[in-house]
DNA sequence: AATCAGCTTGTGCGAGTGACCAAGGCATGC
DNA sequence: GCATGCCTTGGTCACTCGCACAAGCTGATT
């Protein structure tokens, strides 16, 4: 009996998930408070009274859209940092994903719009600031053993800058990670003895 | 004769003026898409029938708002900078202004609502692009009298640094100037003779 | 006094909005 | 057969939206 008949309740699930896709996609698109209930609906292909049904309304809809993405990236980003067998090649393959952002692709847009968006709802940026400690947590460990000064705020500002070079890529072509490589890794300056400014 | 008496063309250019101020200010508290015209109105304390009078359409008084404030921003800091007598001074007049926005004050959505349209107008990019030019031009002019590597590369660095830690601020309460002063001084690191490391 | 240009108002239109709900479908358990 | 949930549909509600436009206002010019 390979696989069981899909139930009503499984039907629900996928429409769930195809509203919660259609929602990050728009959110990318057209910005968040652009989206509308008809928009996901038309998007997910399913009548728009389903958007009620499943959600309580069009804004939880959309956080637990957004919230869904980023926490996705983060369990792959954090795949990615623990994979890495130094510091060194967490920090190439770090910006080697970074490569894969355009700051016009949907991720960097959610990922925006997700920040403003918290920015205006203490409730989301809870949510929020819960997932981004578990990468900052799991990146400042990985500095701290290979001995750079203030793992806590290296790892908080490395994440920043990743935000940031998003924002800014669009309008200045030149931060390709070739370009923006060299100097990030100034940040990782270890304390070696002997080595202070006079 | 002190001051003339307003002529009608003055009192045009005033309310314009109040519809941009508060074009400015409803992008900051409600997002970029959820600003009407009525509501831009209603702030400025004036007829809706007058937003379109004074603007072509609503998003060209959003493109103008937010340009204008970007602009008069890019100017004081521009000469923040200028004033500085050395670039460490320049760095730490630049951290103390920092400390003047929380990310989520009016001046750091409004940057952050910018950047997300222009990424969604190319035009827009364009305007906005040209005015970070400026800034990061002048920046970089200073890094490269300091002996600063890449130079161009570290000022757009900086630049982003300084957008991303805005958006994560509100999430990671750690993220003072003090906490993040030490750790962006690295990027400062200049080329002196003998320094490299073996 | 007549004219004119620039500024302002209020109203109206068609379209789109979030939320809600009665009605029906449909596989499951009795 | 029948009842029991869960899912889905399609329509309606009251409301807001951007934009256009006729009409009126006011001070300067002729």
């Amino acid at each position: 009996m390979p696989p069981p008949p899909p139930t009503a309740a499984d039907r629900g699930r996928e429409v769930r998930q195809r509203l919660l896709r259609a929602a990050t996609e728009l959110i990318a698109e057209r910005g968040w408070s652009a989206v509308s209930t008809r928009g996901v609906a038309e998007r997910a292909e399913v009548g728009q009274g389903l958007v009620h049904y499943h959600f309580a309304s069009l804004d939880a809809l959309l956080q637990q859209a957004a919230l869904g993405t980023v926490e996705e990236f983060v369990r792959e980003f954090t795949a990615l940092m623990e994979s890495a067998v130094s510091t060194e090649e967490a920090l190439d393959s770090a910006l080697g994903s970074l490569d894969g952002f355009s700051g016009t692709d949907p991720i960097s847009l959610l990922f925006t719009e997700t920040y403003l968006a918290a920015a205006r709802d203490e409730e989301l940026m809870r949510a929020l600031a819960g997932l981004l400690t578990r990468v900052r947590d799991g990146l400042a460990g990985r500095l701290s053993d290979s001995g750079v000064p203030q793992p806590q705020e290296t790892a908080a500002v490395l994440l920043a800058v990743v935000d940031g070079l998003m924002l800014h890529r669009p309008a200045s072509p030149s931060l390709t990670s070739a370009a923006v490589g060299p100097v990030l890794r100034r940040l990782l300056t270890t304390t070696t003895p002997g080595s202070e400014t006079p």
